[in-house]
DNA sequence: TGCCAGGTTTACGTGAACGTAAAGGTAAAC
DNA sequence: GTTTACCTTTACGTTCACGTAAACCTGGCA
């Protein structure tokens, strides 16, 4: 299975390339995760890649849906919290009792991530301090080694 | 065993009481944890409680430490370096090579902060979008019920 | 005196998110 | 034609961070 993108194509169309696939192992080069994880991912339902053959397949999309995933992953979220949000994206069958659930989960996780950027926030001026302390020694060492 | 700063105790020193100790029970309410988890915490090397008969007695300071822990957490780190940062910072042996290991240990810990500080601001404007869409289609279901 | 609310240790169980073989298919390359 | 580089499924193993149960101790109080 090669790479049906790898610009040795023809020089013909550079820009509106508008179905760009994936390979499993290339996906995986480029976001640096696993190909056991994005199979992983799949399996819990958060991406549903069209098959070639028995090979799977990735579009632009499930490519930005496994950076979404990555990302939910970053900032704490589980798979399942992830998938939630997804299918509530999803669900274009937008009745007012999903748009609600929505509503909820996103003022929860606003809240989640404003009490996250008050922990960095902290932490960050902690690390200032920890590190001018280090050079403040680092340099008394020095100092003293010079003499 | 009662708590030893009860303010039952009397209404002599309410200002200069920098002895103050907590059971397992108080702090695992006061800060939203299991005891089972500060006992796990411990176990791992990450609190130090003194002791008084067979209970654990934690000051001021452990308190401290515990919240470090949870915001660690919160901020994504394993206990395990969260740890290491604890040990890197309280050894007041510092080599050249520890104060070395703590640069380099917080320049590490502040790209990652960087990228979720980014990831934050993304999702917070999605999220914005994503709400303002739903009460966009709310409104339109009220405005239709109302006719 | 008896009991209860807290504390303790020991130890096995659990869920999430994968890691790691094992065994095999397939297509291009040599 | 066979090696190589990917891909596949199935399935058991693993790490982290605890949960949970059992069995015990211990000070205060009704």
């Amino acid at each position: 299975m090669k790479d049906n993108h790898s610009d040795t194509s023809t020089f013909a169309d550079s820009t509106l390339n508008s179905d760009v696939t994936y390979s499993i192992g290339e996906l995986s080069k480029d976001l640096d995760v696993t190909p056991r994880s994005i199979r992983f991912y799949e399996e819990q339902g958060l991406l549903a890649p069209k098959r070639v053959g028995q090979s799977r397949v990735y579009s632009k999309k499930d490519r930005v849906r496994l950076k979404l995933v990555l990302r939910g992953k970053r900032l704490g979220f589980s798979l399942s919290e992830t998938k939630t949000l997804f299918n509530l994206y999803d669900s274009h069958t937008n009745s007012k009792i999903q748009l609600q659930a929505m509503l909820e989960m996103t003022e929860q996780k606003r809240a989640i991530l404003n009490q996250q950027l008050e922990d960095i926030r902290m932490l960050m001026t902690e690390l200032d301090d920890v590190e001018s302390r280090c050079r403040d020694e680092l340099d008394q060492i020095n100092k003293g080694k010079s003499e």
